[in-house]
DNA sequence: TCCGGCAA
DNA sequence: TTGCCGGAT
């Protein structure tokens, strides 16, 4: 059942991270910084990062370790948020309340159309990354000058949106292999990992197995994706000789006499889902270091000697890039 | 979440 | 070839 079956028929390759100099990958926010997350609650005390209100920021000292990456190798991140998760607005809690009211109506909009999976999607993925989560790394990566972009669903689906339209971005960036099936032309790997990332490549996927987009969508859909479980006795293989066969997914499901629920709506998911192109990219970035050390060690009383590391690597690479420019 | 081993 | 389990991370 799973995803991780799209990883036989992607071709994927490593590229070393100075290939990817002066680029822009327009990152899922959420999928990024849950690797962070557990990595960080994982090997640091939990004092470290909370406050004396007992609220927990973990995902502050995830970012300060995990920014240096893309600064160092001068690939310009840009941050992609899911939609559904509330804005800070200036009364804190009267925003809360609204955006709560309107996510609760988002969903029964979701229910009562017969869209049960992409609510209980949107629902898991909100619960992880909770309200103070969100406000205090977009704080941040404002302080540290971080373009970013609210996505009006899944920032999955926008970032390949934008790798896809937008001639400033060059890849999405997700470890999720739904990019594929989302159309992102090329997809970042293992971006959170010690090594080089890989590099999904979309065309010649399709080429390879000579599959147009909605064959490889339904492929998808009969090895099973987050929003169906899949066919007994389908994987990658199986799945890849049927749609050859008969087409597309209607024709195997009609020949297998099998049934997907909503398949309609889930081809519809991967093949049009909710974007925007109505944001702004900032690309030269001039982060203010002092004021982010500021914000997390005093304002949200994060030790020092955690992030100084950091911090340093941060400060380090924007003088090199900096210097770089007159070499 | 990813990977190897193993039964069917 | 698929599906499941255990172990490492």
């Amino acid at each position: 059942m799973g995803n991780a079956d799209l990883r036989q028929l992607a071709v994927i390759e490593e590229v070393p991270f100075d290939e990817l100099e002066g680029d822009v990958v327009a990152v899922d926010a959420h999928n990024w910084l849950y690797k962070y997350l557990t990595t960080t609650v994982q090997w640091t005390s939990d004092d470290v990062y909370t406050t004396g209100d007992g609220i927990e920021v973990a995902n502050l000292v995830g970012i300060v370790q995990g920014l240096p990456k893309f600064f160092e190798h001068d690939l310009t991140p840009v941050f992609v948020w899911d939609g559904g998760v509330t804005e800070l607005k200036d009364d804190e809690v009267e925003a809360r309340r609204e955006q709560r009211e309107r996510y609760e109506e988002q969903l029964e909009e979701a229910r009562e159309a017969g869209e049960a999976i992409e609510a209980a999607r949107l629902e898991a993925r909100t619960q992880r990354l909770t309200e103070t989560i969100h406000e205090t790394s977009r704080e941040l990566l404002n302080l540290l000058d971080v373009p970013q972009v609210e996505a009006p669903a899944e920032g999955e689906a926008q970032a390949a949106h934008m790798a896809r339209v937008d001639d400033d971005v060059d890849y999405a960036g997700s470890d999720d292999y739904d990019c594929l099936l989302l159309g992102s032309p090329v997809t970042l790997r293992q971006l959170t990992s010690k090594g080089d990332p890989e590099r999904m490549d979309f065309q010649a996927t399709l080429e390879k197995h000579d599959l147009t987009w909605e064959q490889l969508v339904d492929v998808g859909i009969l090895c099973g994706t987050d929003f169906n479980e899949g066919i007994t006795g389908f994987g990658p293989k199986t799945a890849l000789k049927a749609i050859r066969e008969h087409g597309d997914l209607w024709g195997v499901l009609d020949a297998e006499g099998e049934h997907v629920e909503y398949a309609d709506r889930i081809r519809e998911l991967f093949l049009n889902p909710d974007v925007t192109d109505d944001y702004d990219l900032d690309l030269d970035s001039s982060p203010d270091i002092d004021a982010a050390r500021e914000y997390v060690i005093e304002e949200w009383e994060v030790a020092a000697d955690e992030l100084e590391r950091g911090f340093a690597r941060i400060e380090d690479s924007v003088v090199q890039t900096g210097l770089d420019q007159w070499t």
